[in-house]
DNA sequence: CAATCGTGATGACACAGGTTAATTTACGAT
DNA sequence: ATCGTAAATTAACCTGTGTCATCACGATTG
């Protein structure tokens, strides 16, 4: 089951076994990526969207001076660049951070999903639109809140998010981002997002580290970035505490 | 014809005359509403969508100490809150900025025309990827350009969404915002934006006034925004140019 | 085993933009 | 016309983050 994580506790968007049977037989490959892989170039035309199954991957745009400033983050589950079905063609690079396992769905598949299933096809655009939830909470980061505020506000996304996809336990998950990711995501510099690591190390809320992360206090880690999950539409009343999440080094 | 505005020069998506009529029959009522007025509300369930035909509309997020951060402008043509059919439940809040004129669309209409015309809904899906592609430009902006730049960029994405909409002659356009609208957009002070406006103004660059916006350097002005329209697939080779947009006052 | 490179850590200093507050201008209401 | 209020403007000062530079550590690689 290749799509199990997809649209997994998305509320009110609940897939019927026929429809994730259907978008099982419109998967054409699998594939495994090495990090730091770019796979889609703005621009291009493409033909086929990535569902991520493994690993961790970013969408990003780049400035003059060879800067990037990371627009997404995905997670296993996602369908990393669906919007690229009705697009055609992107506005932005993607590429892997580590390792992925991917599987490819080329659009051929997808179109006849939606001359067939209208009710599957509303819940792939669903889909497209947590995406921009997502964007639009990463404005309000980058917009309204300071250094600290960011990177507290992007490790409480990203641990909600883990555990819908059953890789947090709440406090703990693996997650392969170096400090000068988060400085492209939170638009900062990497020497400044090293002292925000340590003010959160040191006020015990969190301890970042490439291979895991740690949450010390994620009440007031949410607190201090303004966290309200609502614009995810998990409803994790249904999770389950999963077993496969990194333990404790104890 | 209120949806003439509608997807208008947006590439690969022409709206077949039988599509616009299917459409135009969705529309429930034409309602005007006054400026600064919110009519969307962040968790509230929704059953209709604004189509805006008049006027300037955004949508917000509110923080904690009741600042805001604008996630979206909307200019006439725009489906503001199409994304409400999917999602039903919104993440961030709904306001008019000018008076403004709409269409209001029953998501019950929606719901027939996803039933019988996927390459209709196939669009309209578009439409609201263009949104999220612009969220995107919006992380660009502020996540990686200074404030001079924040605001060149914003600028010149407005004056070629307002050119497709027939209400910029790419010089010039009316648009009802006042400075701490561009402070709200752009993450900035209504204090410093103040500073960045005299800054283009002395430099030639564009005047904004609340009631008219004069570019005097487009091109150097989207330099300094670091601003690429194809984010917006907009294609302009067949726009022309309007006469309803505003004149110089020689 | 040394050399290299990617990553993280830290200090000194600079500056863009925030804060506060006061003043001026524009404009709708009466 | 005149008043009242919202918006725009400007100045003085402050601070969060950037810039630049250096060093430490561990993992590769030759």
């Amino acid at each position: 089951m290749f799509t199990e994580r997809f649209l997994r506790h998305r509320r009110g968007v609940h897939l019927e076994i026929e429809e994730r049977a259907r978008l099982e037989t419109a998967i054409g490959e699998i594939k495994t990526l090495p990090p730091r892989t770019n796979v889609v170039v703005a621009g291009e035309e493409l033909s086929q969207s990535i569902l991520l199954l493994e690993g961790f991957m970013s969408r990003y745009i780049d400035d003059r001076n060879g800067l990037r400033q990371l627009v997404a983050v995905h997670v296993p589950g996602d369908f990393v660049d669906l919007h690229a079905f009705p697009l055609k063609i992107l506005d932005h690079d993607v590429a892997t951070m580590t390792a992925a396992t991917v599987a490819i769905v080329p659009h051929s598949a997808l179109e006849t999903i939606t001359q067939d299933l209208p009710a599957l096809s509303r819940k792939l655009w669903f889909s497209t639109l947590i995406d921009a939830a997502i964007h639009r909470a990463w404005l309000f980061r980058l917009g309204r809140l300071d250094a600290v505020g960011r990177v507290a506000h992007f490790i409480s996304e990203t641990n909600v998010r883990l555990m819908s996809a059953g890789l947090s336990d709440g406090r703990r998950f693996a997650l392969g981002l170096i400090q000068s990711d988060l400085a492209e995501i939170c638009g900062l510099t990497n020497v400044h997002i090293n002292r925000v690591l340590r003010q959160l190390r040191e006020e015990r809320l969190c301890v970042f580290r490439s291979s895991l992360v740690e949450i010390l206090d994620p009440e007031k880690l949410a607190a201090v970035g303004q966290f309200n999950p609502a614009y995810l539409y998990i409803d994790l009343q249904s999770a389950e505490v999963p077993s496969s999440c990194p333990r404790p080094i104890t």
